[in-house]
DNA sequence: CCCCGCATCAACCGATCGGCCGACAGGGGC
DNA sequence: GCCCCTGTCGGCCGATCGGTTGATGCGGGG
């Protein structure tokens, strides 16, 4: 193993990959992606985001491959918070959505790169090099919508406003959020109102569906 | 070719199979997966519904391995609708969500079986086999759901009550859904309380919310 | 220290909503 | 022929919503 055939190439050590996503299909697409890719090594698969974290300490991959929608259990972005919490773990986001929310969420979390799933197998290659070094990589759309968001700043919704809006995605009348948040009428009108303001609004309708379709809400 | 080397094994025709999905990665694992049964063939490959539909017409695949969300153009359920209107090829729908909505309107446009993409590779080889005869294969999560719904069938939206939640969900009051659909208000607010009653709802805010949870919406 | 963002509350008012009654026409099934 | 579903419409009324203005307290940053 030690020795090679060619000592003008000497073997560079392997990119260690995690895998993580909740569908076999995705997994093994993955797999077989990668599999084409000598630099490249898959050392580990999770089915969720529990398995990924305990995985990402005992095998101390360079790079972790997460899914952000994951079933059952934490999500994504929880995930990805815990293992990028031990400081010595890249973790590169590969998932369908290129919703302003995810991406803020994800990169708040300490993802290093955020890709999708879409996006061609040689740009997926590139970006788990540059995870594994640290460096950040960000899909085409995904860029763009970072951009877009410097540019123009999108209020972002407050913890209560989230809270208040969470109410409101249950079809709750003011009267009822109140009392189900300890606060006035009052004071979820205000909230209220500033929610529409935020998102372009001007009914309850319209907010649900704007979160909804935004994905604000877990 | 036709000269094969154990007579007492006469190559069985394989399986031959089209793929639509719009994730690069995901076709990948597909297409390593199926590489591991030789009974089964990919003859080709679709990004979107339009190309699937062509090349299903082309090809004339045993089965379609079709997934509802296309991203750009037509959807799976449309383009399952077109396939399946041939009578000549099988589609075997291969999807993320186990909504009502979706399996519904899978079925309803002619799909042969419904699998979801979290399930184990051998289910899917076998619902492969099975499809390619025009039997039915159902995701074991999927085949809950459609007893569940035989037992206590939940009532259907009719296409007038989706055109007013369609605008509902736009944010629209009466007056403009009204407009919007060349009739009274009186009128809106008569399908808005059916909507309420067959939704479980009572606000605006919670039927929006439920059609977005149920996919009831394109 | 002062300002600003955030959260909290109050009172008011017009517009809208939701529920209730009833009505009629067309189509499909029994 | 009758009934049920669907889609259409009207009127009524109390409850709710959305907008407005104004106010308080608290915390952090300059």
């Amino acid at each position: 193993m030690t020795g090679e055939a060619t000592p003008s190439a000497p073997a560079p050590a392997p990119v260690r990959i995690l895998l993580c996503d909740d569908h076999v299909v995705v997994r093994a697409g993955l797999l077989a992606l990668l599999g084409s890719e000598p630099d490249i090594e898959v050392v580990g698969e999770a089915g969720s985001g529990e398995e990924a974290v305990a995985l990402a300490a005992r095998l101390t991959p360079d790079v972790v491959l997460m899914d952000l929608q994951l079933g059952e259990g934490i999500d994504g972005v929880e995930a990805t918070r815990r293992i990028a919490a031990g400081g010595t773990v890249h973790v590169l986001v590969l998932t369908t959505y290129d919703t302003d929310a995810d991406i803020t969420r994800a990169i708040e979390a300490g993802a290093t790169g955020y890709l999708l799933k879409a996006e061609r197998p040689e740009e997926l290659f590139a970006a788990i090099r540059s995870a594994a070094q640290g460096r950040t990589t960000l899909s085409a759309p995904v860029a763009t919508r970072v951009m877009a968001r410097m540019r123009s700043p999108r209020p972002t919704l407050t913890d209560r406003e989230r809270d208040i809006l969470a109410q409101l995605s249950q079809g709750l009348g003011n009267r009822d959020i109140a009392r189900a948040l300890f606060i006035s009428e009052a004071t979820v009108k205000t909230h209220l109102g500033r929610i529409y303001d935020k998102l372009g609004v001007d009914t309850r309708a319209g907010a649900v569906s704007v979160a909804k379709e935004q994905r604000l809400l877990p």
